[in-house]
DNA sequence: GTCTTCATGTAAGCCGTTACATGATTAA
DNA sequence: TTAATCATGTAACGGCTTACATGAAGAC
């Protein structure tokens, strides 16, 4: 029952900041949301339809030079929308982490202390680029959008920091 | 490509430690592996046959005084492959965290408070369930794989530790 | 001229959830 | 005797991924 898919509250989403095209949301999540929410490429361009035909987005095809393209603005019914789904309960993610379940069956410790390896690679990986992202966000000209983007991205940071830590302590007390 | 479906390990992995029912495995799931690995009620018994034609289980009719029932042994290709799915490298999880993308997608210092307060709502729920699970393993007879068990289960209270510190720290600060 | 990026889609197929179904046993 | 738990499934539907398709513009 109730709505499941959530792409469209993603698409909504980008769009509150400014009218864009399907192939600009695509790009901007493959450069910004791709490490907590990921969308395929075919995903994009049927739900920008669906929302036009819900009166939630506007279309306007503009033209770069000779380039045609279909770009989006957010309607004020789709403004709503996405206001009502910020503030709803959030549900709770499909708890699938095929890490915790090996975890969980592993057998002798140094089988543990491999996967423990595996994911301590993997997530300083991830921290780095989020230290990217951090720098190139504190770079920018202060506004409250930044504000509250880097109070978001110091969240991810601050517990990847606590995992690799207990990760690092862990491993070398096992050796 | 490739196995996508992961069910199967989280049934090998139960059957790797005594043969037990599909009704069995489907309650202890609900006890014991919830809040990281969750299967549908009707995922288990389908798979259970499936795994059965491949001979990586054995099924054998059992009655517990007038009652029928299923149990299901893990064969030696099952437990190959079970071990050679620990051994591989873990895939990363679909990165679709609706907590995290509201977080992003956030205007204000209010809503976002909001949102972590009730994201620590939850979290202090789940990390109460954790600290349960904890004092009933410690209760029980010492033995290697209660000792891995607590060392798992000790890897995700700290983490939810760290986020519920982080998220009170700031919360506190916002007001 | 060729490669990359821009730009927009369709289709097949698997995966998983929800709802639907059934029936026996045991505890209250 | 009624509710809960044990016990085992089927079917429909929706969601998501992968692969497939196409074509233009600009860079090198």
């Amino acid at each position: 029952m109730g709505i499941i898919n959530k792409t469209r509250y993603a698409i909504l989403g980008v769009l509150h900041e400014g009218p864009t095209s399907g192939y600009e949301i695509k790009s901007l999540m493959g450069r910004s949301t791709v490490y907590f929410w990921r969308e395929s490429d075919s995903t994009i361009y049927p739900m920008l339809k669906v929302l036009a035909m819900e009166g939630k987005v506007l279309p306007k095809t503009v033209y770069v030079g000779k380039k045609k393209k279909e770009v989006f603005s957010i309607t004020e019914a789709g403004r709503e929308e996405f206001k009502a789904w910020l503030e709803s309960p959030t549900g709770s993610e499909t708890p699938r982490n095929e890490f915790l379940l090996k975890l969980f069956f592993v057998a002798d410790r140094k089988e543990m202390t491999r996967l423990f390896q595996e994911r301590l690679e993997k997530i300083e990986g991830i921290y780095k680029e989020y230290k990217k992202i951090e720098e190139r966000l504190e770079s920018i000209a202060d506004s409250p959008c930044k504000t509250i983007r880097l109070k978001a991205l110091g969240y991810g940071i601050a517990l990847l920091e606590s995992e690799i830590q207990w990760l690092t302590n862990e491993i070398g007390r096992m050796q």
